[in-house]
This record gives structure tokens, sequence and C-alpha cells, in this order.
RNA sequence: GCCUCGAUAGCUCAGUCGGUAGAGCAAGGGACUGAAAAUCCCUGUGUCAGUGGUUCGAUUCCACUUCGAGGCA
């Protein structure tokens, strides 16, 4: 029965580790097209500091959820998962490979466990009201709180993780079900696609190597002309402007850091991302491994003997 | 050339009245279900510059050597 579901090919793997390379590749020789898993790259006007592939690099094939969120505006996984389904739909139907690429282990998650989320919308008053009672209570009496609400789910969370704790409570408000029972709803059905999931990447060295010379270039490109770019155009960013690479610009436009301090601080968070991405994409033990420094050729027999088999 | 101070973790430094050492930062590991490039949790990695002396025992005291900083000529 795996056996009528269509075939849909998942690159991943930290930052700067080749994927955009890999996958344009790829997609010229199965006829394939990309779908992004990147939760920077889907802004518009935010091309140097998250690395979105320009028109050249793309080589023609076509890309999906790449530059088309203001950044002024809000996007989540709920919104991904919705989006990316509906560019898989539309690949499928010209016959053509789906080939989904991105860093973002939430997103590319939300795909491949197919987790349903329930329709909600975002309470801001109630947030606002929860980062008062934090104010004034303390962020405890909240974790107390969600605690007796759903203590299951409160094992993993850490008394600081204000996200978590206020997100136990949100969940609770709008739907009157705890976060435990939500989650055991949003996984009731399996995936639709046959997922083939591969993540690339090379040595630790090498990896920072990369990344740190990838920022050097962001600058020489313009990253501070476009971050002043945007700070002009908008003035509120809801998600975008926690991208790496803007907020440490904003930082040292604002005058509280040098220049050189906030190129070191940016490689050096810009590392520990890719740790964290490392981190999420180990924990699925089904990933298939790619070399980033083998041939490129190499990797996209290794890709497509996987995709043609079973 | 002489004098003084310093040399301890990847970096900046603390410390051991002689019983082989610990902070911050960096780093490593982990968690992750509507903010995820976000948010959060855990972990101390060491020829205590080198050689010799004193001592049951030296990273600690002494001597010399090397290197660094400052001062005097």
């Amino acid at each position: 029965m795996q056996k009528n579901k269509p075939k849909v090919i998942v690159i991943c793997g930290p930052t700067a580790s080749g994927k955009t390379k890999l996958s344009i590749e790829l997609a010229k020789q199965i006829q394939g097209e990309i779908v992004s898993c990147d939760s920077m790259q889907i802004y518009q006007e935010m091309n140097i500091g998250t690395a979105k592939p320009t028109k050249e690099e793309m080589q023609g094939i076509p890309h999906y959820l790449l530059d088309f969120v203001s950044p002024s505006k809000r996007y989540s996984v709920a919104d991904f998962k919705k989006d990316a389904t509906l560019a898989i739909e539309n690949i499928l139907q010209y016959n053509k490979v789906p080939i989904l690429v991105g860093g973002t282990g939430l997103y590319i998650e939300s795909l491949v466990k197919n987790i349903e989320y329930p329709e909600i919308e975002l309470d801001s008053n109630y947030r606002k009201q929860l980062e008062e009672q934090i104010q004034e209570k303390g962020l405890e009496v909240l974790y107390e709180k969600a605690k007796e609400i759903d203590p299951k789910a409160m094992e993993t969370i850490s008394k600081n993780d204000k996200k978590r704790i206020m997100r136990v409570l949100e969940l609770y408000r709008q739907t009157g079900k705890t976060k435990t029972e939500l989650e055991k709803l949003s996984r009731q059905n399996p995936p639709p696609y046959d997922y083939h999931v591969f993540a690339i990447t090379m040595d630790r060295e090498k990896l920072y190597n990369r990344i740190n010379q990838r920022v050097d270039n962001m600058i020489e490109q313009g990253l501070i002309q476009e971050v002043e770019n945007l700070l002009k155009k908008y003035n509120t960013f809801p998600t975008a402007m926690q991208g790496l690479g803007y907020k440490e610009v904003v930082s040292y436009l604002q005058g509280n850091i040098t220049k050189e301090e906030m190129i070191e601080k940016l490689k050096m968070e810009t590392r520990r991302y890719a740790k964290r991405q490392l981190t999420w994409f180990r924990k699925d033990k089904n990933i298939k491994w790619l070399n980033a420094l083998a041939p490129i050729q190499e990797n996209i027999q290794c890709i497509v003997e996987d995709y043609s088999g079973e």
C-alpha cells in the first residue's frame, strides 16, 4: 500500500552544507521541482541574509514557498504545512517529482510525520495578558498553572521556557484541550506521501569554515544595506527579525556593537544554529546521510537509487 | 645589561597557608507540535611553561632556563 503513495524526496541539513546546489542539480536530472522548507527564505526582501537562491542559481527549476511573505506578516508551521501540501499537489499534477529542501526541522517534520493542526487563530490579546502576568507575578506562577492543566506536557518543559509555558496555556484557553491531547489528535493519519528523507553534512570544522566564509560574503554583498532597507520600509516584524543576520545587524546599526563584533557574533550564532540543526536531524534514525564533500553526482545517485527502489 | 611582575582549560582569569584545581566566555551534547534562523536544558575539557632541588608528597616553596609585559640604564 506504500506503493500507491506518490514519492517525495526531502533534502535537509545544516546551513551552508550545500542543500541548494544539490537539490537544483537533482531536480534537473529527474524532472523535479523544489519546495523550500525554510522559515526565513519565505520572506520578501530578505535575500542576502537568508542565502535565498538567486534566479541564476535556480537554473529554471521552479521553486515554491520562497519569497512570498511580507516581513511584516506572521507565519507559522501550520501555514507552512498547508502551503507546502498545495505545492506538492501542484507538482504531482504536472508529473514532476517534488523535492523538499530546507533546514527548518520543525517544518519538515510537519510534513513527514503528517502533523495536523486544528484551525485556531492566534489570540494576541491573551498572549499580551500572559506577558503582563509574567511581568507582575513571574514566570513561575504560569509554570505552575500549566502544570495543573497538563502535567504530562510539563514534564519536558523547563521552568524557564517561556514560549512553551505560554503555549500550553494558550492552547487550553482556545481549544479546551491540553497540549498532550491535541498532540495525540495531530498524529491520527499516516502521511499521504512516501517520503525519502536525506540529510547532507560535512565534518564540523569544514562546515564552520564555510559558515564563516558565507557570513563574510553576506557582508560584502550588502547585508547591512538590506537590513537598512527593511527597517525603512516596515516597522513591525512579528517573526522576520528573528532571522540570523538581521537581529545582529540591527544591533550594530543601533550602535550597541561594532561592525567587527557584529560579524563575529553572527558567525558564532550561525555556527550554533548549524549545531542545533544537526541535533534535530540526528534524532531521526531513518534519515539517510549524504557527505557534502563527495562529488555531487555520487550523492544524486544515492538519492536516485533510493527513490527508484522499493 | 639590570630590576620587577607574570606564565593555570580554546580565551580572560581565580585558586591551592604543600595533599594533582574552578569561574565567565568559547565549545560539546540534548529537547523541540501554530514565534523554530526562535525558545530552553545538561556537561569542565588541564603535562597548573620547562628542568632540577627541598619534601612522605610540589601546580603551590627555592634555584636556574625559556617566553611575555612593564620599569631603570
